[in-house]
DNA sequence: TTGCTTTACGAAAACGTTTGCGTGTTGAAA
DNA sequence: TTTCAACACGCAAACGTTTTCGTAAAGCAA
């Protein structure tokens, strides 16, 4: 087992002083041609690397940023990670993938945790519970310290930070119009409860297409699914109890599990009953039919968001010097389409 | 902005030394109740965190392990994440994710990069690339230096170190021999090309399972399907010129595009044709039908690998001790189960 | 008072870097 | 021979900890 060598060792070996290795090392052009050679020969031999953590705590930076998300096993949420890692990989930055479970208390511990030096800056959903909660402390505090945040998807307007979401109320909108369009009468919604800050917005998306048509909000046509609930049941009760030509789902799980009802009930989609979902995931993509979709674009989400973070790690350094800090957050909407598949059709 | 505070700043304030303030932290018996209590509150106030870095340059460990995995948009590999992180953080590690993007190249650089201080060890599933060109120096190089490493579901016999696998070839024997229990006579095959360790394992557990009951392996109904390959069109073509009863598909996506293929030609699944994955995966779940599959519990292969490598973290401590290096490697096996769903039937 | 043990603290080294500055040596110009 | 610049290198501080060891001051017994 050959351990890693360090320019103290070198510097022994050589028996010459360690300031001498790192500059010969850095090809300063204070070191004798003869001496530089002689380092970098006998560093090449035994495979020098400097010490990343030695690095972090001189530079005071670690080049290392961290993703705080709600759950990992959601596709979108996946393909932010995947946006947010290759941006990082591009700026020599590395991430620290966390879980807060929906859980205030995780995403607390986590951030308190890692703003001690382990990162350089935050990117961050909110988890259902600090939605509801609307205890924002541990991020503010963060951000007092002087580290960057991006949030992304789930947000808050308490918070001042540069932000990366959709226009979650106009997408929704737009596929409500597209329903209509279409010539559906009886809209259906199946959502989350208003906290969730995305689920509120497309259902307000949703009611503002009917009231620009001039079509009643009919309370009974929407559900606001719970965590805990079997939703299952509570969309099989809503397909039963009202005819609907339509229906628009928050999320393509809420769309897929409605397709599925509605096939037990007898229900033929798009024949009988049009489908539109959110988030253009593997499920949407491979159910049977495949489902007319909102497209949020995570892989551009994601990579948008590092590269604001980034962007602002490197404005930092330069804010620094002249002692002013000129914070001006800026909030990216990353534009959505529907994707249209076979849940839809014209009546 | 409140800037992190450092034991150097509570000490010129207090007037008093740096080993008195990290000793009264501590609650060293060293130091009287008096100074303890005054250092304690003046921490307490300005919210004293030790940096973590400083601790690691110390501690020569991160508490940081490092996931490679080819890619992150694939449910399975998701799900080996969450069990990892949900281990890790348990035991007060941080868990750093790598994309290869089955590429050798990223793989080398993430681990060359990383294996500098970053980080206390890895966890790994190899990139197509690197199995293909069977070049694992970058693995060995980062063992001898005497840093763990856990290889998981794709793995390699040339390296020493501990493993987590399912009986790849088990499983598919398994789900193969399912098939011909339920009395199908000509069972496709769609499985990847060779090199992909779990693949050619796969297959030959097929083969196995055929050949245990006497029945021809014929090389017509093995479609190997390579990635650049248009597969919609390869399995159409499988589907059209012969007379399958029955298919087995390594990988969730093959199964699902081989059911939507089969719809298209009018062949119904499983009345005409009977259709098992592998990877219990959300398209499995939700598509209609929902697919028979062979799970492979990657939360729990992900925490199996998540613990074998902390827990060698921990032996490691002890091991230097005595000077004496036991390397006792070992390979875990996690079971797999036949998820029956309804893409499956009694001939 | 002398000598000893506690008590309570500080100095310094260590982890592995980088870098500004000081300095001894050399050679050339005056 | 003197003076000075250029060269080549080492010292030491700094990043923020922890921990070993050394040592004043205080207390106490003889």
């Amino acid at each position: 087992m050959r351990k890693k060598v360090t320019l103290k060792q070198i510097a022994k070996e050589l028996d010459i002083s360690i300031s001498t290795v790192s500059k010969s090392l850095k090809n300063s052009a204070e070191i004798s041609e003869d001496t530089r050679q002689k380092v970098q020969a006998f560093a090449k031999l035994y495979n020098y690397k400097p010490n990343n953590i030695a690095l972090s705590l001189k530079n005071r930076k670690s080049k290392t940023i961290c993703i705080i998300i709600p759950e990992i096993i959601h596709h979108f949420f996946t393909t932010i990670i995947s946006g947010v890692e290759h941006v990082a990989k591009e700026n020599g930055y590395n991430v620290l993938v966390c879980l807060s479970d929906e859980s205030f208390d995780k995403e607390v511990i986590n951030m308190e945790m890692l703003a001690n030096g382990n990162i350089d800056g935050f990117i961050i959903s909110l988890s259902k519970e600090t939605q509801q909660k609307k205890d924002f402390h541990h991020i503010t505090e963060v951000i007092n310290q002087g580290m960057p945040v991006v949030m992304f998807d789930r947000i808050t307007n308490e918070i001042l930070c540069d932000k990366v979401i959709i226009d979650d109320n106009l997408a929704a909108f737009n596929a409500t119009q597209f329903l209509i369009d279409q010539g559906h009468k009886s809209i259906g919604l199946l959502t989350t409860q208003d906290h969730v800050s995305v689920g509120r917005l497309r259902t307000e998306g949703y009611s503002k297409a009917l009231k620009n048509n001039e079509m009643e909000v009919n309370a009974e046509l929407i559900v606001k699914i719970d965590d805990a609930d079997d939703f299952e049941e509570t969309i099989t009760h809503l397909l039963k109890n009202n005819t609907l030509d339509a229906l628009f789902a928050v999320n393509e799980l809420f769309a897929v599990t409605a397709i599925k009802m509605a096939a037990k009930l007898g229900i033929k989609v798009p024949d009988d009953l049009c489908v539109i979902g959110f988030t253009d995931g593997i499920i949407s993509k491979y159910s049977s039919p495949s489902i007319t979709t909102v497209r949020q674009n995570g892989e551009k989400m994601g990579a948008k968001a590092a590269k604001m973070l980034i962007d602002r790690l490197g404005l930092e350094e330069i804010e620094n010097e002249d002692g002013e800090i000129i914070e001006h957050y800026s909030t990216e909407v990353i534009e959505t389409e529907l994707i249209e598949r076979e849940s839809t059709q014209k009546k």
